[in-house]
DNA sequence: GTCTATATTGCGATAGAC
DNA sequence: GTCTATCGCAATATAGAC
């Protein structure tokens, strides 16, 4: 027995998630999950019943910081509308820290959706938009934010701002644009971008 | 002969790159192809000699905009940094108009890239990227946008709020988020936030 | 729980009739 | 230029040995 030893159910989970991300899940095949786990074809159909329910699995887990954000931001809806805004900024960058693999199954989703990851993202994403445009709404009544703005199309642009940069952050290492990027400062750059930008123009000077 | 009857060969490009858009390479068959084109199974490789060849005339028609973007944005280095950064924005709106699947194809080059889809997409980004920070650069020193952006992460953000919308659009009509989506308006708004972020907040009235 | 061997299906490609 | 028939291969899934 080998102490170090992962449990071949969780190897295979391991190694098929970053297969399935980085090919897609019709690209890759059971054998070659099997090989680069070091176990056999039947190993899949064993613990999973098959590919399809090993990709659920993948994508079970993967998604899990997707269900806890829900519950945190039910948790700050009492906060003031630009440090809620502030609150899903910071947490975005830290779930893309936590699973750098999840971004790429939110963009295969998005693109050729499967039952399961559907269901997950879509209602994710009602959840966080209906957050996002009830602060931008409370922020443009209390005259902080401009009153010309469209409430959906400012909440789609915050959310692009933040997540787009996880997405292509592979693509921008390769071609040396990103030499040695960090999450926190264009989290930081950007949402100081779109804050000012959404802001009323009031001409005071502020303290920082 | 019937007149009105698409070529064969232009006919099983047009029906692939929407096959190829919504399921990706590997999850399309030419049988499939084939079938939906009301041709037959063999026609693929006869016409492009293969799977593979088919793909590269799909991408080869999809990226022609981006291409002649690049030949644009030589053409525009004379204008003020405001106003080379507002033709970039109108352009990006412009291309994913002129192809809805162009999206689907670059992210999906940006996943998993092709050697085809790849030197296209990494020319094409480098040039981009070169062109906003110029334009970024420019602007800091004379004094018209904040000197405390990270000009990478800016131009990085920049793109992520042009483009993010037409990866994410189908998605968000799915979920009712958008109803019917305007994409210059979206463009508009997205880039009207964007330059405020970045300007200096000078605390004069601007006409506008 | 893990393996090998195998059944079955569907793939891309092509030969050859028309 | 378009079709049918077929070859060879690789896929998933499973039966059954250990």
């Amino acid at each position: 027995m080998n102490i170090i030893k992962k449990y071949t159910p969780q190897k295979i989970i391991d190694i098929s998630t970053r297969l399935f991300a980085e090919k897609g899940f019709a690209a890759v095949s059971v054998r070659e999950i099997s090989m680069d786990a070091d176990s056999n074809v039947s190993a899949v159909s064993y613990y999973f019943g098959g590919k399809s329910g090993l990709y659920k699995a993948v994508l079970e887990e993967q998604f899990l910081p997707l269900i806890e954000a829900m519950v945190y931001i039910k948790e700050n809806e009492q906060l003031l509308p630009e440090e809620r805004l502030s609150f899903y900024a910071e947490n975005v960058s830290k779930i893309h820290s936590q699973r750098p693999y999840l971004s790429k199954f939110m963009i295969s989703e998005s693109l050729k959706p499967t039952p399961y990851g559907k269901e997950i993202i879509e209602k994710h994403l009602s959840q966080v938009y209906n957050f996002l445009a009830k602060s931008l709404q409370d922020g443009i009544q209390s005259g902080v934010f401009r009153d010309d703005l469209d409430i959906t199309y400012t909440a789609v642009a915050l959310a692009s701002i933040l997540n787009f940069y996880f997405v292509a952050k592979p693509l921008l290492k390769n071609v040396k644009i990103l030499e040695n990027p960090q999450d926190e400062d264009y989290t930081q750059n950007a949402f100081r971008i779109y804050l000012q930008g959404i802001k009323i123009d009031k001409s005071m000077n502020e303290g920082m």
